[in-house]
DNA sequence: CCGCTTATTGAACATCGTTCATGAACTCGG
DNA sequence: CCGAGTTCATGAACGATGTTCAATAAGCGG
């Protein structure tokens, strides 16, 4: 007995995203199914899978909202002020979003591909853009530097952001609480951009 | 229709943590669940359940027997040479465990506690014992710095490698193939350090 | 008004983690 | 040597998961 609803479909969609956000913020990585994300939208299973691909990629679409945000703050932050500032505010943002909304971003961390596909072009695209915005502020701050090298310290500096807001996330990292996020994300840039300026 | 097999428990046990090593490195993350691996160990499940106290705990188990490799690993360079050839032996170590069994170092980093339990404090300890590790030799490296320091330094630089192992894994790094894990490595460890002991 | 497209359902299947009553195989006291 | 109790081990069951799909209702174009 099926209903015409008052929804288009992409109307859809977006409700499943927030149900996404609602669900994971609420009840925790195992709140995120497809059976609970319909329940809570009011269709049945059986619609999500005419909106999206799969789980995957509804979890993805999900995710690459909240990476966008991220993104969106580290544009923000380009090209203002002294590189260092701009990288210092980029990672502090990833930080600031990593604390904020924890659950979600919980999510983004932990989540892989069912089987073992790759991870699809448009999602990598998304990602790869934060490597970008690094790397010009990086060419900024050593501009002598080769292309290749700035390429390295890019993906070195913004690996190393990740596992530390990751294993800030799962608190692994102070057990006596002296060593904060913060403070490891700050000895990390002034550290390794003192010498890698230079 | 039960019959006596000739193993003892603990033999049980070891069967079931080698048969999760040989289903992760042959199917993949999917490949490891309780049913495959007490198919493989020629038992059933609910065996499985009386040798551990669920997956997470067989798991944990299996993953405790590499994080102990690289332990041992680690245990062996300390000490020895100079401090920064034997921080830098360590995080080859993790890497060069990382990208020789790949598979089942993806289901330590993938792993998650169903429902989001902690995890059991044996697991923690052992994980603890690899920042102690790195500690042990920064101190080394500038006996003037304050434990603290030595502190927040050794959980930068660990969280660090772990990021970009994780990251060299999920093959994020560079897309080019001109940044290799091993040159991030290098790069994180000179210019942090460099600056780091000054 | 009829027929075609589109939305939506509900049931089905396979797999997963987990529990448990059942029972066979040992062990030991008498 | 035999019966009681303990220890292995099973297979079925339950609920939840991702996924597919035939069936069907609603809307729309002619």
């Amino acid at each position: 007995m099926p209903k015409r609803s008052e929804h288009s479909l992409d109307e859809i969609r977006a409700l499943a995203l927030d149900a996404v956000e609602k669900l994971v913020a609420t009840q925790g990585l195992t709140g995120v199914s497809a059976r609970k994300v319909a329940a809570e939208i009011g269709y049945t299973v059986g619609m999500l899978y005419h909106v999206f691909d799969n789980v995957d990629d509804l979890i993805l679409r999900a995710n690459a909202r909240l990476v966008s945000q991220l993104v969106a703050r580290c544009e923000a932050v380009a090209g203002r002020r002294s590189p260092e500032q701009a990288i210092a505010a980029m990672a502090g943002s990833y930080l600031a979003l990593a604390t904020d909304r924890t659950a979600h971003w919980q999510l983004v961390f932990d989540h892989t591909m069912r089987d073992g596909k790759p991870v699809p072009d448009w999602y990598q695209a998304l990602t790869a853009r934060l490597f970008e915005l690094l790397e010009q502020e990086l060419a900024r701050l050593a501009p002598e530097r080769r292309p290749s090298q700035v390429r390295l310290a890019a993906r070195t500096l913004w690996s190393s952001v990740h596992g530390i807001c990751q294993l800030a996330i799962s608190d692994k990292l102070g057990i006596g609480g002296a060593v904060t996020p913060r403070k490891a994300l700050d000895s990390l840039l002034t550290h390794y951009l003192a010498s890698w300026k230079a």
